[in-house]
DNA sequence: GTGAAAGCGCTAACAA
DNA sequence: TTGTTAGCGCTTTCAC
């Protein structure tokens, strides 16, 4: 990489005036100006973003700590956010946390050494199953601000963006409640997290207001073999003619395994899961979805982070961001 | 953050003691070092990393540029690379090239500006399209090293980590042929890809071989509606009883119509895809499957750059280490 | 045993 | 119009 210091040396200027001239500063002459140029352009001369970063104090480099990058939710999030940022200038450092507490803590430490200017992270399960929020307090108490997006943690002030999963489940209910369904199930392999909780809690809801319907629910953990547990939820309750899945996995291993039953769909059954429009290929009929605008989500939280850096004053009117989840009705449901 | 000017001003020392207290020289007095550690200790003093960085000449920051992170293998090996240069405490800077050219020339641009020490990337879709590799080795002689993996430029001189795609169909039709399939076809929706080109040919080889099979070949395009293009297929075909697929969804999705048709899987057809343990678990039967390794393509390649970052010289003697890909049999196929 | 000074690449206030 | 200097945070050589 060539340096300023090369380039003033060759022009037999000053590195200040090589500087100034390819800032387009006033104070030098045209003639020097166009040299200089010519001979950066000739030496495809950047600025070096590491000696800019110690000047200026801000690497321009958000810091993403991801639970989980085969989480098709996730990675498109941070998409998402990896699009918004570029455009305003800024790189990612991606660290992936694996649902791990201490390695959620570990990148969160590491990062805070100046690498970064801010984060942008999905609290990791066993971070939620622990309740553990001090590693974020001590982290934006270091000045360096926290956007929290999807899985949160409630008690941190932070800008937040989240999904409203208690309304998209419970409408998602009413919705086969309203196709006359009797035994609306409800899979989840998302217990622990705090949103496969209120999705639970908006299934509920609509269960109980029904009246006649009671709750129906399979928790499956992470260990099981999750089309066996299917299978054998269906088999133990004989008339489920509904499904409300928690996540992106159950809701079209469900349907398929009705349909391994030997149910048509959605004339016997109707299926509704949480999942990306690739993965609702995966059955015939496509699976209806709840879509959760992952992209848009992430699009919010840097937006959110760049603001939040900029006017770095007032750490206490933390916003929260909801993205409303929309219903695509696809084959699995009636119409 | 705190630096090592204040806790020397604290101390009412200079900053090279402290400097040098906190690595142990055994220069300072046993005393000092003392007193220095435990003011360090107290306000959490973390070496800036911009500031070493610059003195070093090294960012311990590699570069990856993934054509499409919502692609299972794609994401996992992300996966394989973050968690291996971890261990060798590099960070990661990931860009989204969106199977675009044009973007990652802008990645590899924007971030040969010191931000990174090396890169790791997999050829966009479009760049190999078009048979662009300027940009790499424009890269490559400006001292950064790269390492592809997966979709790679051939004639790039650089160290590669690929999967032995060829290989893969060829033993995975020969499975067919071999459970006495009449009718394998090749489904395939990634034919612009080097690999896809590469998993075709494999194909072709085991079906010539065979003698008595004529190929059967059905290209999607990204634009098509992967279901009905495959269900149109199989209408056309109507004796097809394997299926070798290319990609991630076209396995799944063959799967799920050929059952859809009423077809006894693995009975009547046998069906073969790329694809990971987690979507193998889209069907019932589960998809037998050729799995990538894509972790360990990850860590290879982590790996292969670290080491090419450590001895700078002999750009000449690269490597290309080909991951072996496995055939798990699930209920797709025979047993 | 401790400190001063130079230098990594850059910008900007100030001097000439 | 151009150059000198200081400083961002750190390490390291060389004086003291």
């Amino acid at each position: 990489m060539v340096t300023l210091k090369q380039l003033a040396k060759e022009l037999n200027v000053s590195i200040s005036t090589v500087s100034k001239a390819l800032n387009n500063s006033e104070e030098i002459g045209e003639e020097t100006v166009k040299r200089v140029k010519e001979l950066a352009e000739l030496y495809n001369y950047k600025p070096n973003k590491v000696a800019l970063s110690l000047k200026n104090n801000k690497t321009k480099t958000i810091g993403v700590i991801i639970p989980n990058i085969l989480n098709r939710f996730l990675a498109k999030v941070l998409f998402g956010i990896e699009r918004e940022a570029n455009k305003h200038g800024y790189n990612i450092i991606t660290c992936i946390s694996n649902e791990s507490l201490v390695k959620e803590k570990e990148s969160l430490q590491l990062l805070a050494n100046g690498s970064v200017d801010g984060f942008i992270l999905s609290v990791a399960e066993e971070t939620q199953i622990k309740n553990e929020i001090e590693h974020f307090k001590k982290t934006i108490n270091g000045g360096l601000p926290i956007v929290m997006f999807d899985r949160v943690a409630h008690d941190v002030m932070c800008d937040k963006v989240i999904v409203d999963d208690f309304d998209a489940t419970y409408n998602a209910t009413k919705n086969l409640v309203k196709e006359k369904r009797k035994h609306v199930a409800f899979i989840s392999n998302i217990n622990d997290l705090s949103v496969g909780k209120l999705r639970e809690r908006g299934y509920n809801k609509a269960i109980l207001e029904c009246g006649t319907i009671s709750p129906l629910v399979l928790k499956i953990k992470k260990k099981d073999d999750h089309q066996k547990k299917i299978k054998a939820f269906f088999k133990k309750n004989s008339g489920i003619d509904g499904v409300i899945a928690a996540d992106s996995s159950s809701g079209i291993i469900a349907l398929n395994t009705a349909i391994n039953f030997g149910l048509k769909v959605p004339k016997d059954i109707s299926v509704i899961g949480f999942a990306s429009k690739s993965d609702s290929f995966h059955s015939l009929p496509k699976l209806t979805t709840i879509r959760q605008h992952a992209k848009e989500i992430g699009e919010n939280a840097a937006q959110l982070l760049i603001l939040r850096m900029q006017n770095t004053g007032k750490p206490d009117d933390v916003k929260t961001k909801i993205v409303k989840t929309s219903l695509v009705k696809n084959g699995s449901t009636l119409k």
